[in-house]
DNA sequence: GCCACATTAAGCATTCTGCTCATATATCTT
DNA sequence: AAGATATATGAGCAGAATGCTTAATGTGGC
């Protein structure tokens, strides 16, 4: 079942989806990053074994990133976000890409449509940093222009809490009896 | 010490910057994200206390943000991701945002400087889908013009590690004798 | 010198982990 | 309907980790 090998690209294929259980699990997780597999199982219900095998299996099967996710770039010193678009000549290449991902102060790179080719996001110490970084972008084979959106206020942090809670389904609260 | 009265917006205040050793602990986090403190005492070279505080501190301060960050939504069977900027009529006001935040496919909301007022992150099953999230949006009060771009690929999803590796120092290697 | 703070070390009762085996339920296939 | 696959559950057990406390040892600032 299941094939390990993960070109890079292939990851949907090996993405079994989330269920509602997992779900849940993961939101119990959510409040409780630390919490243990026992207080994970009796908090929802479950046995400990179910509880300790789907959490080995999301996290094998690659459904959970990167740790580092968690943590607020304001407290590193970097308390300014911003987002930047950049027109590229030709195509996206690798180079670009590498070139780019090789600035510490980019947290995230996406290519995408529309008038910008490439959407870094930033972030910075505070402005004259930030003009710094802008630079070194523009720096970077092929980057044409850029455009550049300071981040005024996260009113909402990346989250799929809202996502989880629907795929959890209805009862989502703790000591659901299963009938 | 550190007041843990949390105002939603003094944040920064209480947050006691991540240092050097936090940052390598955090750094350790990121490849085993399930490790026991024990583990990462001895995988640092540090007293199993030093971890366990630190740790205890990093979580209380409010530097560790949600757990359900590291989902990705992908795997909960939304498999496009897209940004959309907003024009707001007027300010951008409480009404705005709550109406917005309703919606469970928006994933992330700011405020920004630049052509729109709001950007929001949102995650569709299909591009069908994501017209009905625009128009959702476009329902929002005081929403007045939208702009979607669509996320191609994530040549680099949301990371920190960047900056806690620079954070971190030169030695960053396990095993780092004190001298 | 003295104070505040962080690291380290040791100890201890309680709890958790990782693992295995066996037993129920479902759900799907044939 | 019968069989097969996958999952949930329950129990058990040795070893490890946790939470907590106390105390010794730096280390830097005033």
């Amino acid at each position: 079942m299941l094939n390990v090998a993960r070109p890079c690209c292939v990851i949907l294929s090996i993405m079994r989806n989330v269920d509602a259980l997992d779900a849940r699990i993961l939101l119990a997780l959510d409040e409780d990053p630390r919490a243990t597999t026992v207080a994970l199982a009796d908090r929802l219900g479950l046995a400990r074994n179910t509880v300790q095998a789907r959490l080995k299996r999301l996290e094998e099967s690659g459904q959970l990133r990167e740790h580092s996710r968690r943590v607020a770039p304001a407290g590193l010193g970097y308390p300014l976000m911003a987002l930047i678009t950049m027109s590229i000549s030709q195509r996206v290449g690798k180079p670009t890409r590498e070139a780019i991902l090789r600035i510490p102060e980019v947290v995230e790179l996406l290519v995408t449509t529309g008038d910008g080719d490439l959407l870094a996001r930033v972030v910075a110490r505070d402005t004259e940093d930030l003009h710094r970084i802008t630079n070194l972008l523009l720096e970077a084979p092929g980057v044409v222009r850029s455009n550049t959106t300071i981040v005024l206020l996260e009113v909402q942090p990346f989250s799929v809490r809202s996502l989880l809670e629907r795929h959890a389904g209805p009862e989502t609260g703790p000591h659901r009896p299963t009938r």
